[in-house]
DNA sequence: TAACAATTGGTTTTT
DNA sequence: CCAATTGTTA
């Protein structure tokens, strides 16, 4: 095609021509008039798509067409003489980035132009559609050297969760504190925390006021200094910097506002502090003054934003309602737009859904609505255990395929179901009994193959390649595999790079001033030599010579001698996992390959914009497309793995669902603890965030939905009693088929919903299987007493009354905090306990009690 | 020094 | 149950 863009046959007057024609859509909803309004737009969905100039907020219901909003827009403001290059699009995961990348084009050329030479039409060039994350990866490498970051150029690495866990380590230890009083991992949530909501090392500590943050505050500054040396930043880091860099840096942000003058982001609800802030710098503020204000007189910043409150599930992560809730007053003049009718689910999967959600108070209530007609009621089954409840959702996912091929409904294939789990945990089962059932599946598990350690070390290798001063990866691969750098070596040299403050592979360098034995200095001076030999002593990649990545990784892993390490164990024993491995870096060169086949530069954010052509150098630098793979494969998500091709069921984490939708779905696990999650329990506003997050998961279903809940649940390892989630009496009965198919005869009303407190599993209770004494096994938590033996009397009570006085807290998995009444003897010790929700009288040694003071 | 066995404690969700 | 760390042995 050649550069003058003809209209898409769609042009944005012809987007509804029915709308045009008759004004409002007809109310009715005979099957015609349905037809005809599902093939364009809505009233509101036609006006947000038009929508020209100045701030708009568009409250979108689950299943309203909100995408399909976004996409219209961009492709009218295309083709209404937009350059595309201006608009700046931010989704939530990369995958709905791509998606909605391909469906402007489609919109603007139509659906016969070949997807994959899509991206190079002139039509959608320089478009960017991206995720926050990482649009602020790019702008920090374009802008690196110009912001004047201390230690940071743009080589510098990402550390995702297990390398910041690392450098936590390493800083703890240098601190010599003890990781035991002072867990990395929770250090960190606090440290993300901090960050999330734009508090750097200095502001932490000016805030800090007693010992634990003052502490804390010691640890981060450390931390950040850490991360400074090694040229890396956290996932956090991507949004502080960027804010900080665009806020006070007056040039790089003019010239981000004079390239993107339009600001789309989707699923505005879930944006946290840093993200609200990084937009509002963008859009320009209205309401402030000085150099980041406005764009002064007119209709206002052309930021758009679409969300649904109710759909929030990211405020563990830092993600603020306010930002949506708080828009119009944000942004002065903002025109809102709501779209509430639901396209997507029958009137039974809507209706749980609505009755479900209306149980969050701090909500502004909104009807759901529907004019689709029929459908099934939804399903809600009880299984006794976690197997029976897997086995349960395959049979019927199969049969919800042959009755929607029956009818010639959607929903006759494995890709159009799913099945969702409030945690990854709860795969496992689903997985094996997928597959003894013959059913299909794939895990929406993004992240997974870069866990792998295999892969974790070829990955490691590349990054220190990229990037020498990464510590944390430098630590990783000195001496995998073996080469007698011993951990006495290795820490000696560490010590000596933290007291100069020195990369520590400049150490390494210097290794002949640190007084090594000359067995090690030579496999030191080797070891250098080896990735001297990949980067050509910092020179050949430097120079900006071309190369093939996937062939640079190939090496790698051969000469690094990961490839002779796996084949030697491969060989060694018979276990596959090594042979697993083998491939597994097979596949890493081909995931390479892929990456530098589909590379296009033109979708670069950093990259200016204008009519000019900046892309035409064609060829991208060896070490250009080395950091773009490295950071593409840290900044993956879950959700970024869903194939809606791949011909078998998803099998999925409700987090990872979001913005998704299936003709049948199932959600597993509803039971208290689960979902809502035990976690979630602590206060009201969490308990309504899983709420929300049920919400989301049956917000999927288009046509068949299966609740379930499992009377008996494995938790590591060990078989736990459970209790039927209380969003199931939420959701109540209406429309809902229930079936208790549970074998067990004991515990439930005949409302399906339990209360009691034996809490024996069927075995137990036949005296036959396994035993199963979960929980509070004495000697575990806190000094509890002596074993309670089999027919144990008043010595077992006397010790538990000593372990749990009356009065004192705990926890139980299930019910939650709570108060010790009593303790009663007898063949089992029983404690009366006082809940929030009543009192209960539990087994000990059955019951996992916890105490909490 | 490195590979292996024993022990311990513990992840909810993820860009 | 499992991974990650600590201790033990060739």
């Amino acid at each position: 095609m050649d550069g003058s863009a003809p209209p898409g046959p769609e042009a944005p007057h012809q987007f509804d021509p029915r709308a045009q024609a008759s004004g409002e859509p007809p109310a009715s909803a005979g099957a015609a008039a349905l037809e005809g309004r599902r093939k364009g737009l809505t009233e509101p969905q036609r006006e947000a798509g038009l929508h020209a100039e100045g701030p708009l907020l568009v409250l979108a219901a689950a299943g309203s067409g909100k995408t399909r909003v976004i996409t219209r827009r961009i492709a009218s403001l295309i083709h209404r003489g937009v350059p595309p290059w201006s608009i700046l699009a931010l989704t939530f995961t990369n995958k709905a980035a791509g998606e909605m990348r391909e469906r402007v084009a489609s919109i603007l050329l139509g659906d016969h132009i070949d997807a994959s030479k899509m991206h190079e039409h002139r039509a959608t060039r320089g478009l960017t559609v991206s995720t926050f994350h990482s649009l602020c990866a790019r702008l920090l490498r374009r802008y690196a050297a110009e912001a004047n970051i201390k230690g940071l150029t743009p080589e510098y690495s990402i550390y995702a969760s297990a390398d910041q866990t690392a450098a936590m380590k390493n800083v703890l230890a240098t601190l010599g504190m003890d990781t035991k009083q002072w867990p990395p991992r929770s250090i960190l949530a606090t440290i993300s925390n901090a960050k999330n909501e734009l508090l750097d090392a200095d502001a932490y500590a000016a805030q800090a006021n007693d010992f634990y943050a003052k502490k804390i505050a010691t640890i981060y500054s450390a931390y950040a200094a850490a991360l400074r040396t090694a040229n890396a930043i956290d996932f956090e880091d991507l949004l502080l910097f960027t804010e900080r860099m665009l806020r006070t840096n007056e040039t790089i942000l003019s010239n981000c506002r004079d390239r993107w003058r339009y600001l789309l982001i989707d699923e505005y609800q879930d944006t946290n502090r840093a993200q609200f802030e990084i937009a509002r710098l963008l859009a320009g503020d209205p309401l402030a003054t000085g150099p980041n204000a406005g764009p002064g007189p007119g209709p206002g910043p052309n930021i758009c934003v679409v969300g649904d409150p109710d759909q929030a599930i990211y405020g563990w992560r830092g993600a603020d309602i306010t930002n949506i809730l708080d828009f119009e007053q944000r942004y002065p003049g903002a025109r809102t737009i709501k779209l509430g009718e639901n396209f997507r689910s029958t009137p039974a999967i809507l209706g749980a859904a609505d009755r479900l959600i209306k149980h969050n108070e701090q909500r502004k209530d909104k009807p759901l609505f529907t004019t689709r007609p029929g459908g099934t009621p939804l399903e809600v089954t009880i299984t006794s255990d976690e197997r029976k409840e897997a086995a349960l959702v395959a049979d019927w996912l199969g049969a919800a395929r042959a009755s929607a091929e029956k009818a010639s409904q959607p929903g006759g294939a494995w890709k159009d179901c799913a099945v969702f789990y409030r945690t990854n945990a709860l795969s496992r089962v689903l997985e094996e009994e997928f597959r003894a059932a013959g059913v299909p599946y794939i895990m929406a598990r993004g992240t997974a193959f870069y866990e792998r350690e295999e892969v974790r070390n070829a990955l490691a290798y590349m990054r220190v390649v990229a990037n020498q001063a990464d510590t944390v990866s430098l630590l990783r691969i000195v001496n995998t595999p073996a080469r007698g750098l011993s951990k006495a070596t290795v820490d000696a040299l560490r010590a000596r790079a933290n007291s100069e403050g020195e990369p520590l592979f400049e150490i390494m360098r210097r290794g002949r001033e640190s007084a090594l034995q000359p067995r090690t200095l030579k496999a030191l001076d080797r070891f250098i030599e080896t990735v001297d030999g990949w980067t050509g002593s910092g020179s050949f990649m430097g120079a900006g010579i071309s190369g093939s990545l996937a062939d640079l990784v190939d090496r790698v892993i051969r000469e690094s001698g990961l490839q002779a390490l796996y084949e030697k164990r491969a060989s060694g024993s018979e276990s596959d996992s090594d042979a697993e491995r083998l491939e597994n870096l097979d596949q890493l060169v081909t995931s390479a390959r892929e990456f530098e086949n589909e590379y296009d530069p033109t979708r670069d954010p950093a990259l200016p914009g204008g009519d000019e052509d900046p892309f035409a150098e064609d060829v991208p630098p060896l070490l250009e497309l080395l950091r773009a793979w490295l950071e593409s494969v840290a900044l993956v998500a879950d959700a970024d793995k869903v194939d809606p091709e791949s011909g078998a069921v998803t099998l999925m984490t409700l987090h990872a669902s979001k913005g998704l939708e299936f003709a049948n779905v199932a959600v597993v696990g509803l039971e208290e603890g689960v979902l809502p999650h035990f976690r979630g329990n602590e206060s009201e506003a969490m308990l309504e965030e899983e709420r929300r997050l049920a919400f989301v998961g049956i917000t999927r279903a288009m046509q068949r939905l299966h609740l379930t809940s499992a009377k008996y649940r494995q938790v590591r390892g060990v078989t736990e009693r459970t209790i039927p989630s209380r969003f199931l009496e939420e959701i109540g009965r209406d429309d809902v088929r229930f079936s208790d198919q549970s074998d067990d005869y004991d515990t439930y009303r005949d409302d399906g919903y339990r209360d009691d407190t034996d809490q024996r599993s069927p075995a137990e209770r036949s005296g036959r299987g396994t035993t199963i004494t979960r929980g509070w096994t004495p000697g575990r938590p806190l000094g509890a007493p002596a074993p309670i033996a089999s027919g144990g009397g008043n010595a077992a009570a006397d010790s538990a009354r000593e372990a749990f006085p009356p009065g004192c807290r705990v926890r139980h998995p299930q019910f939650g905090e709570g108060t010790i009444e009593s303790i009663q003897a007898g063949q089992l010790v029983r404690a009366k306990v006082k809940f929030r929700t009543g009192t209960k009288t539990l087994v000990l040694e059955y019951a996992r009690l916890r105490r909490i003071d």
